[in-house]
DNA sequence: CGCTCAAATGTAAACGCTTGCAGGTTAAGC
DNA sequence: GCTTAACCTGCAAGCGTTTACATTTGAGCG
């Protein structure tokens, strides 16, 4: 009941009878500590269920141990898998994890959001962010191993997937099914940061458009926030258009579907009416029949936490690490809401 | 390039030419520091671009600023939802985020999940986790504010929804359809610890049967991986049955979803020969014109994150603070996966 | 003008741990 | 039996802050 001072390393030394040091070293498995000793020690540390303060520890040692991460929120279902992924093999390699969401923390700390943060953290995992060159240089020049997911390269290694193939993949199976105006949806970023996923993808439906003879008409790029409802308003936007187009390329399943349900409230009908495509593969996607670009998000995920894990220890020995860059295959998941043009 | 050494608080005071008492007070907003030279150590330490070391900071102030959020697991909306909106409290409030999946800390630790990591945080949300008494008290001994969501409450406020009362809600719209035979499909309880959800909805569909003059049939309780594809393999499992239902309660919207996946899939038709109806309002239900008993998610990871802050402050100034227990409202949502019986 | 008192600043001791270095044992080698 | 080298262990100096306490400064007052 009574809030206890927590047990420190002096009370383990004290009642085993050695110094700290001697402590210290057998607690960590450090050589030069007799077996005995060292058996003791762990004994009377266990029944006094010592727990090394992880500050005084970090700063003793100047290894915090702790590794941040860094989404552009949490919402959506992209980020969770990657931040899942991650976050098992990071923990299970002994780091802990910090969130920071860049909405948050721009709100926080008003500017340089990443920087200042991540600082002292060991690594740092950037999902989605491109960061601009100014911090990107405060951030290198301070230390932290960095990998990032998805988005913008810089000069740290990466996973992510061929964002232009992905589209071309998409408007390609639209293209064959003899679709000729094909809408697309892209994602907004409302990040504050900028990240290059959109710009890729858009790019690949140009190539894809140009190489079957199409000319994009900019009144079929349509923005759309990455979520279900995004989905659902710039559906409705488009179909208050004139001419609308028979086939939509959205750059997440999250807008594919939120495009499906306008369409449907409206009376009219996917795959007669619209041909719609989308990009994840999401949980529910296989439930809506949503023909897409799958790609192993969790996986991603896994990925850049080993990335991670392996630039950390390389940096630590004093290796520059070099700058890999993991293009996670992609596949086409053709389900039921795409067919035949008319 | 060269990673040089972060600039101490040490740096601050010499270029400013006072002592680091005066720069660590000056920089805290503190009193007894005369205007001027707090404006002097201000603008040098942008300058300087000076961070306070935050382990250090920790050690000496005994104050962490952290607060440990732990979850099942990080792959379920649900938990994605609730860690968003407390995510966002805690880093306006000046905290961080320190994520915590049941799953690996087991893996990682052993036993005792929770305790021996989370001791230090200054705060602990604990998201549809029942902890063990014994780890409960190591827990309030060493004493960080608790918050729980969902699941067990302990000795400590918590925010949930009525789950009895979310399940009668679900059967008694089935009943009231005219079904007489419902299925309930049950969250798995994956997690390595006890959390009391599915116990108290189970309560409630009883309940609500039992009202009914129906006696439950064990035969029809079945239990399912909280995720799409559980709803799958257990309507397959169902469907393999002698005599099924005419409805199915589902304890969450992904369940739900999955089962729709498999009677579509089977040729079969919703609502036609089966009524389903869910829980949560998924962002996905809507599209999927699932019925549902809605709960605002993210709400509940606000509202435990505004808790725990409060329980912070009055811990810090020695209030023992009164374990509130807020119960978020909930509503039916009709959708079209529910239809009379027949 | 000297005195008091508050405001401003500095000093130095924690905070709990890691780690380079030195001291002390012990066993092997001759 | 003496030397040498392992091997253990302890000492003490950090790590970068915060904070209780001491000191200085300067203004206000009788």
């Amino acid at each position: 009941m009574t809030p206890r001072r927590p047990v420190t390393i002096d009370d383990v030394a004290r009642t085993a009878g050695v110094s700290v040091a001697t402590v210290s070293r057998a607690l960590r498995g450090l050589p030069n500590v007799a077996p005995a000793t060292r058996l003791r020690v762990e004994e009377i540390a266990a029944k006094l269920s010592y727990r090394p303060d992880p500050s005084a520890t970090r700063l003793a040692s100047g290894r915090s141990r702790t590794v941040a991460m860094a989404v552009p929120h949490l919402g959506s279902w992209y980020f969770s898998q990657v931040m899942a992924g991650a976050e098992r093999v990071l923990t299970e390699a002994g780091y802990d994890v910090q969130l920071f969401t860049t909405e948050t923390v721009r709100a926080r700390s008003g500017q340089l959001p990443i920087a200042p943060i991540a600082q002292r953290a060991e690594g740092l995992i950037l999902v989605n962010i491109g960061l601009p060159d100014a911090e990107l240089d405060s951030l290198t020049s301070v230390g932290p191993a960095i990998v990032g997911v998805g988005g913008t390269a810089g000069p740290f290694a990466s996973v992510r997937v061929d964002d232009v193939a992905v589209a071309e993949l998409a408007v390609d199976h639209l293209l064959g099914l003899g679709h000729r105006r094909i809408a697309l949806f892209e994602l907004l970023n409302d990040a504050p940061i900028h990240f290059d996923v959109p710009d890729e993808r858009r790019r690949g439906y140009h190539n894809a458009l140009r190489r079957a003879g199409i000319e994009p008409e900019t009144a079929l790029e349509l923005v759309a926030h990455g979520s279900v409802e995004g989905g659902r308003v710039t559906m409705a936007y488009l179909l208050a258009q004139p001419d609308p187009p028979s086939a939509i390329f959205a750059m997440s399943d999250e807008i594919a579907s939120g495009a499906l349900q306008t369409i449907r409230e409206r009376g009219l009908r996917v795959p007669e009416d619209f041909s719609i495509i989308g990009v994840d593969d999401h949980e529910f996607s296989a439930v809506l029949g949503l023909t897409t670009v799958q790609q192993d998000v969790t996986q991603h995920g896994v990925m850049a936490a080993r990335l991670l894990l392996d630039e950390m220890e390389q940096t630590q020995r004093g290796h520059k690490p070099e700058p890999v860059r993991y293009n996670v295959p992609i596949a086409l998941r053709k389900r039921t809401t795409t067919a035949p043009f008319r």
